[in-house]
DNA sequence: ATTCGTTTCAAACGAACGTTCGTATGATAT
DNA sequence: ATATCATACGAACGTTCGTTTGAAACGAAT
């Protein structure tokens, strides 16, 4: 019978018109991957099907099993796919601050700059992915989380090294506390740019970068350069007692 | 046949075990709440099944939906029965600042300290409660996120307005990116104050909230003092230009 | 002792999930 | 021409999900 044939040849008109429509089929893990990405920035990675993802994506609902091996194959591969050009990025950016003030002590802000820009300016080229990403940080699975975060390791030891160099007078310990503040400002932005306009009545909105990581800056550099609380800290009208 | 008197003896046997184990059954309600918030927090919410639910709290599959009417209604539940207390706490300790000064302007840092006290203190007292709040901060199912935004609402227009009182220079732009920064900070702190030990190599811990209340103020108070950024903002040292 | 509203129970429902299966296609090497 | 290979496909698998059901058992009032 040559039911087959006839089959073939139809789907070589479908798979022209998909090939003009939506690209070289070649293309379909990155196709998948993109899609996966916005779902999974959209409606949660646990409440996004494969069967949604595939179907969006035009490809077959095995497609992921056969690209990605699984589910979470595909998670590790859409967050693989944009952290690590991204941090690269942000060591690169702190070698050359570097090379420029030669064995000078870099500033405050240069650092910073380099810690944040990256990330912000993804924020508007990649939007879905840094909500993601923001997700990631507190994802509850703890296999997921340890890999997304082992993606920071490094650039997080070597940012440490350089603003401790920085702020020689500042314990270690008071360091990583406002570490620990300034990753929430940067996370919090990454995850919550699409809420600033409600959150601001309107007023705020991620459109200007370079704006945002101007503020930032300011409001981090300033935080990180604030005095040590009185050591006896007895003032009772800097720190009011609970209750 | 008395089979149903048999197995209701029996029952009142367990049943007494049970009470004596785990409390009054009247409070079945609060014992699936207390179990579903250290669930949803462990393990996210969408992965947490009903089933599992019950079976840690000791009640039927159908008390979920007997008494909250849904897993929604319950997630609901769990988040109002913590999320406005901490609010009248921190509107209250406010209001008793602003009375103590009186008519003079409250310090900043008062104002930070009945915001960020109530909430950390919670973080050591219902650790998976403040958890599960910093995910929601960025949940992804809009109608949920929205109930839980609207919680703070009120909390937020205040403290806005008190800010803005303390820092009358700050245009109101710049005073609502600084406070998302400020929330970012908090909120970071409520969602991985359990990663600390790892982010720090074991030197941070949440054990002493004055400290990290403290610590949080410090930062963040000297963030919003942050002077602005020369108008014609051209320094290229202090804000290099990306790339 | 009986009734009544409330609460708990075991059981089952249909829907949706991630994964796997065997097959078939088109390109490539033989 | 033929065999091989990665890719793609539809269909089905077994599991788990949230919810519903109707009966049973409760405490309290009658």
């Amino acid at each position: 019978m040559n039911r087959g044939r006839v089959l073939h040849a139809e789907w070589r008109v479908v798979h022209a018109m998909k090939t003009e429509l939506s690209g070289d089929p070649i293309r379909i893990k990155e196709r998948i991957l993109d899609v996966a990405e916005r779902l999974f920035a959209e409606n949660g990675i646990k409440e996004t099907s494969v069967r949604a993802i595939t179907a969006a994506a035009d490809a077959n609902l095995a497609a992921v099993s056969y690209h990605f091996g699984s589910k979470e194959g595909l998670i590790r591969a859409v967050i693989a796919r944009r952290v690590d050009p991204l941090n690269v990025e942000r060591l690169s950016l702190l070698d050359s601050y570097e090379a420029e003030t030669g064995d000078a002590a870099l500033p405050l802000e240069s650092i910073l700059h380099a810690f944040f820009a990256p990330s912000i300016h993804h924020c508007l080229q990649h939007p879905h992915f840094m909500r993601l990403a923001g997700r990631m940080v507190s994802e509850p699975d703890k296999e997921l989380h340890r890999a997304f975060i082992s993606h920071f390791e490094k650039v997080f030891l070597r940012f440490k090294g350089a603003l401790a160099r920085a702020l020689p007078n500042l314990p270690e310990k008071e360091l990583l506390w406002r570490m620990h503040f300034l990753l929430g400002a940067m996370i919090h932005t990454w995850t919550n740019h699409s809420d600033l306009e409600w959150f601001s009545g309107g007023v705020l909105t991620l459109t200007d970068e370079l704006e945002v990581i101007e503020k930032l800056i300011t409001f981090c550099a300033a935080g990180l350069r604030a005095p040590l609380p009185a050591q006896p800290r007895g003032d009772p009208n800097n720190t009011p007692p609970h209750r």
